[in-house]
DNA sequence: ACTCTCATGTAAGTGGTTACATGATTCG
DNA sequence: CGAATCATGTAACCACTTACATGAGAGT
């Protein structure tokens, strides 16, 4: 249900066709909803048909045309209502801490593996979002530049200051789940230590 | 893609019917992956299908019956080979962040909600984890107990190592879920004082 | 001529959600 | 006798994933 607010919230600083917008997405508010073309694609058509933007066809050399979409009053409409109504919240499924729990199941290099590479999954989205701190700062990612340049002079510094507010606590999140899983690789250097039994036969199953 | 691997580790301390599973399953695994019984039941035909466990029929009163569940050496196989798999992280999809990053577009009033619903959202999970902590440390939790009743000696120590040291994590989590959302009342305070501009019919939509 | 980027999708499948359906048993 | 709990599902729907499909235009 987020996806067509994450597509509103682009479409909303300019007019932008599916291609551009599916760039754009990934470099923006991809940051925090990941979403392929297969998807982008139909959602704008049915976001379309419900009235909440439109596509004007736009010629493109001879033959060829692109699909230029522009938010209606209805979908501004429809963005600040959302805004404004409570958020749902998933219920929790986390297959890292799923798994987490149960490791004394596997073998000693299995959970180190497991907690190795839960610090480089983590360690690559900190290095997006840090990035993406940083290009706030500089003003020197293009979508933000363009939403500025539309924003009235008094509504920059909030826009500006929810941007890093945003990926500040996302860092922190990073930041939290990297320590948590340095902490993991020391239990399973301890246990180790601790209790020569495990690595055994009966961890690997056999 | 993970709920069977929950299911095969509440299984595999003993055999239990869909119904005892579905109870205990939201009183231990359940707080790392939900599942609603309608999910569950399937899942259990479907895992009995492929072999990783078997369900006995047993009567119950008269006429009733109920279909008691043990994991098979396939399914044993099969969840001590995910453990040694690495894990596959899913996109992220963040509707709270998502929002977060759009702020500037709500009420004053409206980003004042989001962020107090987000902390009790939170100190809703806090209150649950850090309640499993207890409950883990005295022992408490009756699939725990019935877990180490099954465990050589030895390993007991891990067991409840790895199970504290999920919950930590995720107490963490919820900490700095409710700490960011109080630093992010704190912006909204702070740009309402700086900018009289804001509350005003733009933010509204008007 | 070839390749890269522009541009827009479809189709099949999976995992999960919500709502509904049904009946036996046990306990007070 | 009625209510709670035991017990097991089905059906319809939605969001998302993966893989595939197609062709025009621009640059080398």
């Amino acid at each position: 249900m987020s996806l067509r607010f994450a597509l509103l919230a682009l479409l909303r600083v300019g007019p932008l066709s599916g291609y551009d917008l599916q760039k754009q997405f990934s470099l923006s508010v991809g940051h925090v909803w990941h979403a392929p073309d297969s998807q982008i694609y139909p959602e704008l058509r049915k976001m379309e048909a419900e009235g909440l933007i439109e596509g004007e066809e736009q010629p493109r050399g001879q033959r060829a045309t692109r699909r230029v979409y522009h938010v209606t009053p209805a979908g501004e409409r429809a963005f600040l209502d959302w805004m404004g109504t409570p958020l749902e919240y998933a219920r929790v499924r986390d297959p890292a801490h799923l798994r987490a729990a149960y490791l004394e199941a596997a073998t000693p290099a299995a959970a180190r593996e497991f907690f190795r590479a839960h610090i480089s999954q983590w360690e690559g989205e900190l290095a997006q979002w840090e990035g993406e701190l940083r290009r706030i700062d500089a003003v020197a990612n293009p979508m933000l530049a363009r939403r500025l340049a539309v924003t009235e002079p008094g509504a920059r510094e909030r826009t500006v200051a929810f941007k890093r507010f945003t990926y500040e606590g996302l860092v922190d999140r990073a930041r939290s789940e990297i320590a948590w899983a340095r902490r993991g690789l020391e239990l399973v250097e301890g246990l180790e230590a601790a209790d020569g039994g495990w690595a055994g036969s009966r961890a690997t199953g056999a």
